[in-house]
RNA sequence: GUCCCCAUCGUCUAGAGGCCUAGGACACCAGCCUUUCACGUUGGCAGCACGGGUUCGAAUCCCGUUGGGGACACCA
C-alpha cells in the first residue's frame, strides 16, 4: 500500500513555523517511503476562513518547496459526503438525533463546570426516541460512544496512549444546520483520500480518540497516527497565530532562505546523531518519524539565523543576484548594466559576510549608490582631518595604478611602506570613503569592483568633506 | 477542575543499563588568523528537575513529587 500523508491547515490566518514543520514532516515521511504528500484546506468554518489565507498558505508552502503532489482538496466541497456518512451512521443506529439547542448545551456545560464536574454531554437523547413534540424540530446527530472499556492508539511518536471510555461523550458529528463538525469531517476526508499516516501536532492527540470512534463505527481501517510535539515560543507556551508566531512569509521577507528554514525546522524536535546541516535530499534518505522527540521545543531565532548564514554562504551568487536586486530596487528603479556588473564582482565577498538576504542587500547598497555613500557614526569618526588629507594624496597616487585587484593591493602596500604607516591606517579611511562603513569586503576587491572613476571620485568626495565628525 | 503528554547545558539535541569524567550545534566569553567585518580555528562557561526503588552497575527501567505543555464546543 502506498504511503499517503497530508497537511490539513485551516485557512483562518497565515501559515506559521509550526504548521510549516508539520507539512515538512509529512512530506519527508512520504518521500522516504515512496509515497504521496497531499494538502487539504479545512475551510468548513465559513465565518473564519478567507481566500487570502488560502493563497497565503499555498504561497508559503510553495516557497518552502512543500507544495502537495496532487491538487489541494477543499473540505467545504465535501459537505454532502460528510452528511451522507452521518446519515448512514444514524441509519445503522450508531448515531442518534439530539434535540438540545446550542443554548441549552452551553447552560449544561456551565452548570457542570460550576459543580466541578467534567463537562460531558449527559446523553438525554441517547436512548430516547423523538416524540411528537420533536417533529420538525432541528436536531444534531451525535455519535454513540462506547460507555465501557478504553480506546488505545498506537502512536508512532507518542507510543501507546489509552483513554477510558468514561472520558469520552457522544460528540456531534452533524450540526443542526446540516454541516459537519471538524472531528467528523477529518475522518471522512482522511478515509476517502486514502490517507495512511496522519502526522500532525500533538494538540490533536486527545482528539484522536474521538476520531477513532468514527472510524470504528464505520468499520473503516484507522490510519497510523504520529503526533509531533508543538513548537513553543520563547516563553514556553504554544505558538499560535495570535501568540508569538512568525509567519513563513515574514521569514522570507526577513531574508531567510527556504532551504535554511526547512533545515532548521527539521532539527527542531528531531535529530540524527550530530548532523546539523542536512540537505533536503539527505533528509529524505534519513528521516524517520520514530526519531521525532516527544517534548515540545522552543523556537530559537539565533540558531535559525546561523543556519541561514551557512546556506547563504554556500549559495550560488547567480541565484542570489536577483534577490539582492529586488531588495535594492524596492524604492527606486532598475540599475544599469555597469552597476550590476560591479555588484556581481562583489557579491561572493558580500554573501560571506551576511546572515540573510536583507543584510546582504544592505551591505550591497553602497555599490549601486549614486555618488558618495552616506556615513554612519563609526565611519564618520574614522575620517579625521589627517585621514582626509591622506585620502586626497592616495587618490592622486592610485590614479596611476593599473586597475587590477592584485596590482591595487600591491600599490596600497607600497603606499603604506612609503608613508611609514600600517596598511590598516590606510585601509580604514579608504573603506569609509568607498562604502560609507567601517565594514566591507577586502579593500582591494572593493576598489577594483567599484572601478577607477567611481573609486577616485568617492575618495575625493570624502577628502573634501569638511563637516566635523558628529560628537 | 478532569483527562492526556512531556522533562539531558540558556536554546536545539546525541544518548535504547556499563563505551558518560554526559558528546555535538547555537548563543556567550577568551585567544589565534587578519586591511575592517565576517568566515575559519583553539580553548572556556554551562546540563541528566527532585525523591525513592530495581540492579554488581542508571541520564537510560519502575513508582512518586515537582515543574511545563496540550485537550476538554453545534471552532478548526
Amino acid at each position: 500500500m502506498t504511503v499517503r500523508t497530508r497537511f490539513a491547515p485551516s485557512p483562518t490566518g497565515f501559515l506559521h513555523i509550526g504548521g510549516a514543520r508539520t507539512a515538512l514532516f509529512n512530506q519527508l515521511f512520504a518521500r522516504r517511503h515512496g509515497g504521496v504528500f497531499l494538502l487539504r484546506i479545512e475551510d468548513t468554518d465559513k465565518a473564519r476562513s478567507t481566500q487570502p489565507a488560502v493563497d497565503q498558505i499555498l504561497e508559503s508552502l510553495a516557497w518552502l518547496g512543500l507544495s502537495p503532489d496532487e491538487p489541494p482538496v477543499f473540505q467545504s466541497t465535501r459537505e454532502a459526503r460528510h452528511a451522507e456518512v452521518a446519515r448512514e451512521l444514524l441509519a445503522q443506529g450508531k448515531a442518534y438525533r439530539a434535540y438540545e439547542t446550542p443554548e441549552e448545551l452551553v447552560a449544561m456545560r456551565e452548570r457542570a463546570m460550576a459543580e466541578k464536574r467534567p463537562p460531558r454531554y449527559e446523553g438525554v437523547w441517547r436512548d430516547r426516541e423523538p416524540g411528537r413534540e420533536q417533529e420538525g424540530q432541528p436536531f444534531a446527530i451525535r455519535l454513540r460512544a462506547p460507555r465501557e472499556g478504553e480506546t488505545a492508539v498506537e502512536d508512532l511518536v507518542q507510543g501507546t496512549v489509552r483513554v477510558a471510555s468514561t472520558e469520552l461523550d457522544d460528540m456531534i458529528i452533524l450540526r443542526s444546520d446540516g454541516t459537519p463538525t471538524y472531528l467528523h469531517a477529518v475522518v471522512v476526508d482522511d478515509h476517502d483520500m486514502a490517507i495512511t499516516h496522519v502526522i500532525r501536532g500533538d494538540d490533536h492527540l486527545t482528539n484522536t480518540f474521538r476520531q477513532c470512534m468514527v472510524y470504528d463505527a464505520m468499520g473503516w481501517h484507522r490510519p497510523r497516527f504520529a503526533h509531533i510535539p508543538l513548537i513553543h515560543g520563547a516563553d514556553g507556551a504554544k505558538l499560535s497565530k495570535r501568540h508569538g508566531a512568525v509567519s513563513v512569509l515574514d521569514l522570507r521577507e526577513q531574508g531567510m532562505l527556504p532551504e535554511a528554514v526547512c533545515n532548521y525546522l527539521l532539527r527542531l524536535g528531531w535529530g540524527h546523531g550530530d548532523e546539523e546541516i542536512i540537505s533536503r535530499k539527505r533528509a529524505q534518505e534519513i528521516f524517520d518519524i520514530a526519531d521525532v522527540g516527544r517534548a515540545a521545543s522552543r523556537m530559537d531565532y539565533a540558531k535559525l539565523g546561523h543556519v541561514n548564514g551557512v546556506y547563504l554562504r554556500a549559495a550560488d551568487p547567480e541565484t542570489l543576484l536577483p534577490e539582492v536586486l529586488h531588495r535594492l530596487t524596492v524604492s527606486g528603479e532598475g540599475f544599469g548594466t555597469e552597476k550590476i556588473a560591479k555588484l556581481k564582482l562583489l557579491l561572493p565577498a558580500l554573501q560571506e559576510r551576511a546572515k540573510n538576504l536583507a543584510e546582504l542587500a544592505d551591505s550591497a547598497a553602497f555599490v549601486v549608490a549614486e555618488g558618495a555613500p552616506e556615513l554612519d557614526a563609526k565611519a564618520a569618526a574614522v575620517l579625521t582631518p589627517e585621514a582626509k588629507g591622506r585620502l586626497e594624496d592616495l587618490a592622486q597616487f592610485l590614479s596611476g595604478a593599473p586597475w587590477e585587484r592584485a596590482d591595487l593591493e600591491q600599490w596600497l602596500r607600497d603606499y603604506a611602506d612609503v608613508k611609514q604607516v600600517k596598511l590598516k591606517d590606510i585601509a580604514q579611511p579608504l573603506r569609509v570613503a568607498l562604502t560609507g562603513s567601517t565594514m566591507s569586503p577586502p579593500i582591494d576587491l572593493t576598489l577594483y569592483a567599484l572601478g577607477r572613476d567611481e573609486a577616485l571620485a568617492r575618495m575625493l568626495a570624502a577628502a573634501g568633506d569638511d563637516l566635523p565628525p558628529p560628537t
